[in-house]
RNA sequence: GCGCCUGUAGCUCAGCUGGAAGAGCAACGCCCUUCUAAGGCGUGUGUCAGGGGUUCGAAUCCCUUCAGGCGUACCA
């Protein structure tokens, strides 16, 4: 079944075929002039002088033969030639009514399988500001992907397995030269729990990683341990287990925060096994090749319009690097779960490594012909000086350092305390996050302003949830039980039906959003329809309605609003708090 | 050097498959004895970086200049 918009589309192309004129791609969108209409048509402006009339003369037929329609209360010409509509409102209604429906439509088909990429947090690197974007991003595509009916696994894939695990055996070593890992000759068992704290790793890393840059011995001291770490030694695998897990502990702390969640907790490590192999294979059909002491896949092609390097496959000193890994992980993924498409959640200055990788295993055949790899690339979080964070030499904000700054905030905001407080505080919390992170286009760096993210009044979490607690309590007020069965009725209350006419393009927001993978659509939506509401709210006596049949249809509305902010803040991965 | 991205209100940003310049914050004013004021309503602000071009129509497409960012085989 066709919706409002397509049936009124169809309309419009039927009265210009009958003036003899020929379109094929009519196009109803918003009016951005609400005074002036609901929705709008354009297209007569291209179409009027090519006919022989004048825009405004072709666009008062079209008016004059849509005011006749009974979906249209009425139809009117403005500017030089713009048709503004405004439809009756039980035809806002029915198309209401039918929002399941609508949303049913732009699922696909079961068995479409994707498998998504993002997190990725590295070992002894703590979470800073500028990793929520991957983890946000990642969950809410991963979350609408599944809500259209997508088959969907993610893998968090951290970064456990490069030449920074080297850095900080190195680190641990200097450190500590005594512990048993680093005698290559022990023979004893080796402890269990590991030497070092979470807090000791983001200072271990930071400091090997400067060393590094300065001391040329110390850099090919880690590099030796990485290759001998990947090639099976075992104190520096025993002690590796161990402190990848103790890394671990706040990064999955600052997950569950963010209502992030993963099918797979997985490395670069996990493949570890397939690397060897691998190798062998690419070499052996010719697919790779030894290139200055390094293996390489060519990945360059003709039409390049940018010079695109060699894939490393094995660096020179025969460790594996991150591209080593992305590429035999897509073998261990398609050997278990052959998705159709690979996303990757990723962030834009990634975008060359992808498309070699992308092009490798393509070239090596890995996946099939017609599997889809993907890269999809967000902006940087950046600094007041417009430049990215770095986390390499510390000094940028830790993640949980933010959400206890937002925690602050809202634990003084919170009026009187009560139970689950602490619970309340932590979901209205995250949600500030959240939301704040998911607000901006995806594709563009914006600035982190620390106040911003802590913001709770205008455009931001809190204000959405309050809504939506808003329309809750209303409901539970009432205390009446039915209210999802109640209809919504024909009533003369602008603030009303304004939010009906916002509700209603709830399902087009969701394949906008998927179709442009644009988590901040749905903020903005969330923000228009909660706005709207808010304002029907404060205009509207709901309860003291003395009317039943009006209080119901009022009940009715404050059940829809409810029921879409909580289904696009689940896309989201915001939850809803009882209270407020 | 080459490639990609960005430049929109005082600030932070939407809008970019062409169609009537937007939001939040900040400022000022109004609205709670009444359903949650984390709310509602109102007021002002713009050579859409500059210059050309295509078009009935350009913030949006093309060319160009300027400014900033990122990337450019052994970090990820």
């Amino acid at each position: 079944m066709i919706n409002l918009i397509e049936e009124v589309e169809n309309k419009i192309q039927s009265i210009l075929n009958e003036l003899n004129i020929q379109v094929d791609n009519v196009k109803v969108v918003e009016c951005n002039r609400a005074e002036l209409g609901q929705y709008q048509y354009n297209g007569v402006m291209a179409l009027a002088k090519k006919y022989g009339y004048t825009s405004q003369e072709l666009a008062q037929l079209v008016c004059d033969k849509l005011k006749q329609d009974e979906l249209i209360k009425d139809a009117n010409v403005a500017g030089v030639g713009f048709v503004n509509i405004t439809f009756n409102n039980s035809a806002l209604i029915n198309q209401l009514n039918r929002h399941k429906e609508e949303v049913d439509k732009i699922c696909t088909p079961k068995g479409h399988k994707i498998f998504i990429d993002y997190g990725g947090p590295n070992v002894a690197k703590t979470l800073h500001v500028g990793h929520l974007r991957s983890a946000d991003i990642g969950e809410g595509l991963k979350r609408l992907a599944r809500k259209l009916g997508y088959e969907v696994i993610s893998d968090v894939h951290f970064g456990d397995w490069g030449r920074q695990m080297g850095m900080v055996i190195a680190g641990i070593e200097e450190r500590m030269p005594d512990l048993p890992f680093f005698d290559e000759n022990y023979k004893g068992e080796y402890p269990t729990i590991s030497p070092v704290s979470s807090e000791d790793l983001e200072k271990i890393y930071p400091l090997a990683n400067i060393k590094a840059k300065e001391d040329e011995e110390f850099l090919n001291k880690c590099r030796k341990i990485t290759y001998e770490l990947q090639n099976g030694r075992e104190g520096y695998y025993k002690l590796w287990k161990l402190f990848v897990a103790e890394s671990m502990r706040p990064v999955m702390k600052t997950y569950d925060f963010l209502n992030v969640s993963f099918d797979l907790y997985e490395g670069e490590s996990t493949c570890n096994e397939l690397i060897a192999p691998m190798v062998k294979d690419l070499i052996d059909r010719k697919v790779a090749y030894e290139s200055q002491g390094a293996v390489v896949i060519d990945v360059a092609k003709d039409d390049d319009k940018v010079e695109v390097p060699p894939f490393l496959v094995l660096k020179s000193d025969g460790a594996a690097m991150y591209s080593t890994t992305d590429m035999a992980t897509i073998l261990s993924r398609q050997r278990r779960f052959e998705p159709n498409e690979y996303w990757y959640v990723a962030d834009n200055r990634q975008s060359l490594h992808f498309l070699q990788l992308f092009r490798a295993v393509k070239k090596a055949q890995y996946v099939k012909d017609d599997t889809q790899l993907i890269h999809f690339a967000f902006g940087t979080m950046n600094g007041k000086d417009g430049k990215p964070f770095k986390t390499r030499d510390g000094g940028v904000m830790s993640a949980l350092t933010l959400i206890d700054n937002v925690k602050t905030e809202i634990r003084n905001k919170m009026s009187n305390g009560g139970e689950n407080d602490e619970e309340i505080c932590d979901i209205i919390s995250s949600a500030t996050l959240k939301f704040a992170d998911l607000s901006n286009n995806r594709e563009t760096d914006f600035i982190f302003d620390i106040d911003k993210f802590c913001a709770l009044e205008g455009k931001t979490g809190p204000y959405i949830l309050y809504t939506t607690v808003r329309a809750n309590s209303i409901i539970k007020k009432s205390q009446l039980t039915n209210v999802d069965k109640f209809e919504l009725l024909d009533i003369d209350n602008k603030a009303y039906i304004d939010v009906i006419l916002n509700a209603i393009k709830a399902p087009m927001v969701l394949q906008k959003a998927f179709e442009q993978k644009a988590l901040n659509i749905i903020c903005d939506y969330l923000f228009v329809l909660s706005n709207s509401f808010n304002n029907f709210y404060s205009q509207t006596k709901i309860l003291t309605e003395s009317d039943k049949k009006k209080r119901d249809s009022y009940l009715k509305l404050c059940y829809i609003v409810s029921k879409i902010n909580e289904e696009l803040l689940d896309i989201l991965a915001i939850k809803v708090p009882d209270r407020m």
